[in-house]
DNA sequence: CCTGGAAACGTAACCGATAACGATTGCAGT
DNA sequence: ACTGCAATCGTTATCGGTTACGTTTCCAGG
């Protein structure tokens, strides 16, 4: 028996197999060269001592690594969703998944993470990496995916048609007589933020609706900066009849809010966010939204990464998923004055 | 500027600096024994390369990494709810957080799978892991937190009251009249499935009903795993009035069996479950299940986790956390015959 | 002027594994 | 028996960074 705190080492199994190191990482990694007979007493060994190669030390040397990574700088709803996708993509494929994420930025939102966090991995322990809504361009050794881009970003990348959502999602409040639609935009940065509120404007001018300007608020996906600025858009005399929120997680904080000020939705207001995140399903009144599958999004990004990294990938290298308008309680028709 | 591909290494700072590694390393680490000056120098060149330490190759030397380890299964709601309370416990803590998954395992189970990765991580990568849901004891030179440990194990681990809550849902069950309650079992190894087993028992023997070891299916946690067994139970001519699941996952497949069979629900069928996923909510009708706050079981292994790295816990090694009943539309009386 | 000791820094071993290369062996063909 | 080639396996440099140890520098004190 070996004591708990030993750590095995392939010296352990190449010495108790009688034979030197390098025939055993041939074993391990199944390299041409060894005899049947070696490689019976290699088994053996490693059997005997529970030996299981080092992900670090395999890395350093070695171009390739089987591994992918993920960096993103928060876990919310929405980064889980995308985990799932990319796990199933990654599904027997021979490749594992990392996941990075650094406790000092969480919640807090620092630029240049994701850099920091990248030049730690791809050093040598990932093949690639997937970064979910990244804060400026990065470079990397390695391939990376983004999820959800930087505005004006030419590398790989996978998003949602946010400007065909947003559009429907504003058109769907048109439809139902709101013609004081108010809009609360997500970080300036980011592509989806942009097209976004693209589809707002374009919506309304496809409806004849001019754009009140004092009817954008400035947030940045963060769902807290979405409250004071709901608050602003709620208060005025002339408030609003319905909202439309850049992502469901600041939505979600209008509904508080609208709470808060004895709003009832939809009947004084309706409202709309976009995302689908499962949190919208089961608020009282549910959340009309816009589904952008972050599943589908995961999964796409990962098959990506994998082709890139194997060098097979041939379709473009900027994928847009569609959306679709997600209709629940929170948005009815204007109440008549 | 650098090229795209140019890995900067610590000996290009050295190069630049015109100092040998050696004193890179002390000025990186804040290590004693480097004049003023050459400080200057180093961190001069280290802001024009742009140069950050490998994670992979500092780790390999060093003793403590500051880098803690989570290993799962595989990525379902449940794991991300632990995810966000491990990260909030993590937070400005000094410790970065690296989740490792199998692609290989997705979605089967396949024994002795969080050995291996807790070896390929706590090699040398990480301080320290928690495990979600293992399938057996563990060995590792660096310590371990269990999240849901196995049935007698002694180790660090964090879990839910079990027993106290299964006899809740289940004395939940028999207060609204149903006596002929089925029960669908977890993997048997896990502690967890064991003490909710007990209370399915404890509430009936409570109420003076005796045990009908044909209303017990045996599954394993695995959503599936339930499929056939909710058929069995509620194809019988005595079907039970009521099922509890050991789990949600398991919860919501006796229901889509319910609703395939034709049963509604709570009016022919009542169904209680175990976890509070998000999913939960959502369903038609609401899931009537135990809160055991996987939030907080994340947040309370890490905080165990961080401390036992550093060495300074003091509190008991097995934590329990109080649940509660939640009750939403899945459950009613039973109707009348 | 010499010595002692600390501060500052470089050298080289080392962590665990991989891979290029060289050395040895086995065996078939002549 | 000898050559030639392939199969087999060990040696060693290497990955990037850390650290034990040795060397040099410098200054204070005798």
């Amino acid at each position: 028996m070996i004591e708990a705190n030993a750590p095995v080492t392939m010296s352990d199994v190449a010495r108790i197999a009688g034979v030197s190191t390098a025939t055993v990482s041939r074993v391990v990694n199944g390299h041409y060269g060894v005899s049947a007979r070696t490689i019976a007493q290699v088994r053996t060994a490693i059997e005997q001592l529970g030996y299981e190669s080092s992900l670090v030390a395999s890395s350093l040397r070695r171009s390739r690594t089987n591994v992918l990574g993920l960096v993103a700088h928060s876990f919310q709803s929405y980064t889980a969703e995308v985990l799932k996708g990319v796990m199933k993509a990654l599904s027997r494929s021979g490749f594992d998944l990392i996941i990075y994420a650094n406790s000092d930025l969480y919640g807090s939102y620092s630029e240049g993470w994701e850099q920091r966090h990248l030049t730690r991995l791809s050093g040598t322990l990932t093949d690639g990496c997937i970064v979910v809504t990244p804060w400026g361009e990065m470079r990397s050794r390695t391939p990376i995916v983004a999820i959800d881009p930087v505005r004006g970003s030419t590398g790989p990348s996978v998003m949602a048609d946010n400007l065909a959502g947003a559009t429907t999602a504003v058109a769907h409040l048109l439809d139902l007589g709101h013609r004081r639609v108010g809009f609360i935009a997500g970080r300036d940065s980011l592509a989806s933020a942009w097209s976004r509120e693209e589809g707002y404007r374009a919506a309304l001018a496809a409806a004849g609706v001019a754009v009140d300007p004092t009817l954008i608020g400035r947030g940045d996906f963060n769902p807290e900066s979405a409250v004071p600025l709901a608050r602003a858009l709620l208060q005025r005399a002339d408030r609003p009849s319905a909202i439309f929120a850049a992502s469901d997680g600041m939505a979600l904080k209008v509904l508080e809010v609208a709470r808060e000020l004895g709003l009832s939705v939809p009947r004084d207001l309706s409202v709309v966010g976009f995302d689908n995140i499962p949190e919208s399903a089961s608020t009282d009144p549910g959340l009309t939204t816009v589904d952008q599958s972050m599943y589908q999004l995961g999964y796409e990004a990962a098959r990506m990464l994998k082709s890139l990294v194997t060098g097979e990938w041939d379709e473009p290298h900027q994928i847009v998923l569609p959306t679709n308008l997600v209709v629940r309680g929170s948005t009815a028709a204007p109440a008549r004055d």
